[in-house]
DNA sequence: TGCAGCGCAGAGGTCCGACCACTAGAATAC
DNA sequence: GTATTCTAGTGGTCGGACCTCTGCGCTGCA
């Protein structure tokens, strides 16, 4: 972190934290022109923006160009865009962000066998529908499944849990959906996520917890084959694989919103 | 973020961002001054200095004033600083908090069992026996004990793991470190962390992962009860604001740097 | 009346050039 | 030899000019 107290940038940092933790701020609400609020906190417009780029960039401000900043509204996100950045930094291995995958995700079923509410249950079971519906339509099919994951974290009641979840899962979401593509047994991947659904509606939390093990550890060997065969002809792009002492985590990831 | 591929500010990330994965740019190296790569880059200063402040935000860059801009060199951590603030925007609770880290912690204890080498398993007995020798003194007891914690992080093999969990460890950070001053029965604490030890020692995950749920849930209640009962200052909210003059987050921790 | 298009106002984005503040190491004084 | 001061270099702040984007009211044609 590149300020402290005493600097200039971080009097805007805490000014807005304040009105944060106040309620003077609330999700949604937009904060006052740069000119405006720069002559209100006594600092230069500059400053000002060295620290609304801070906030922006851990995802607690939204700022649109030609039409204003604005406090976040949707759900919590951690470091989401950080982290492939951190990967390439730190050499992050694709198992490794299976493996928290794989660990967060079975506690978030777990939690939601406990604490789900019907209107989740509802939710998933939709999801599990659509995804039978689907079996045939990689790219459609990839969506729900990534809704029905979600519906689980929120059904968590946890949400610093369901945040970072969202933060490994969407930057395993690029390699996942080249892989999507050329998917098989959609069907049986609709079946275990049907098994998970009925461990959380019965309140099966260990049920739901294995469940969800075996279902990630499968995919992810499944992501494993399929990466690392010959990508075909039709699709341009190419599978990572292993390159050599570069970093083999996560590449690009989504930045835009 | 409030950054496409089209922005100035954008090319900077980019830039830096392909030096990271090409090996161009090694962690701890430093990069040139700012007037200099602004020129060679062909940006103006401020954008410049928009575009580190974005990447330092994420914790890939550490710019100190007077000396010069460097990348990041100790362990990685994901939005660590952000986790307060976001919990100001969306109102995170304790218990989830607490929830997280037990759960973070209680995987991350079961792989240190599996996978710890004999340095790790060295410095968790070395900071056993430290424990057990400040048991009178709670604040240098809480270093031994955070310690403790980051080698079976480290032990765990999984980088990513241990920078969620340090997140959530620090944003806890000053709240223990309140209770931590009236602590009692730092004995039995440091019985349990020895426990801890020793199943991990003997290759046991799931009593390693247990014993670590055990000790977690009961660090929980143990702060839970301190920090409802002897309450210095009646503030209505959350424990947070008050003495120094900056708060902000959880910020002397690292060890290293 | 309907609506496609123009144009303006306001917001963020970029740039410049000057100056301030901090750090580390060299130069100096004791 | 050590303590102090000076200085070069680097990030931090400033303010003010100008660019670009967005939203929306106004215009003008069908």
């Amino acid at each position: 972190m590149p300020k402290s107290d005493t600097h200039v940038t971080m009097r805007v940092v805490n000014h807005i934290r304040s009105m944060l933790e106040t309620g003077e701020l609330q999700p949604g609400d937009r904060i006052p022109p740069e000119r405006e609020l720069a002559r209100k906190l006594r600092v230069s417009r500059a400053s000002l923006r060295t620290g609304i780029g801070y906030l922006a960039a851990m995802g607690v401000m939204d700022v649109r160009h030609g039409v204003g900043t604005f406090v976040e509204n949707g759900p919590p996100e951690i470091g989401k865009s950080s982290l492939g950045l951190l990967g390439a930094l730190h050499g992050f291995q694709s198992w490794q962000m299976f493996e928290t995958r794989r660990i967060l995700e079975s506690e978030l079923a777990a939690l939601a066998a406990e604490r789900g509410g019907q209107q989740h249950l509802a939710a998933m079971s939709e999801e599990v529908a659509e995804m039978y519906a689907t079996v045939e339509d990689p790219i459609e099919y990839l969506i729900h499944d990534v809704r029905f994951h979600r519906v689980i974290a929120q059904a968590s009641g946890n949400p610093i849990l369901a945040a970072l979840m969202e933060t490994i899962t969407s930057a395993l979401y690029d390699e996942r959906r080249k892989t999507a593509e050329r998917s098989r047994d959609l069907k049986q991947s609709a079946d275990l996520h049907r098994e998970i659904y009925r461990a959380i509606r019965s309140r099966d939390a260990g049920e739901a917890r294995s469940v969800m093990e075996r279902h990630l550890t499968m995919a992810q060997s499944a992501q494993d084959v399929e990466a690392a065969a010959p990508a075909p002809s039709p699709n341009g792009r190419r599978a990572k694989a292993g390159a050599g002492a570069g970093a083999g985590a996560g590449k690009k990831l989504s930045a835009s919103k």
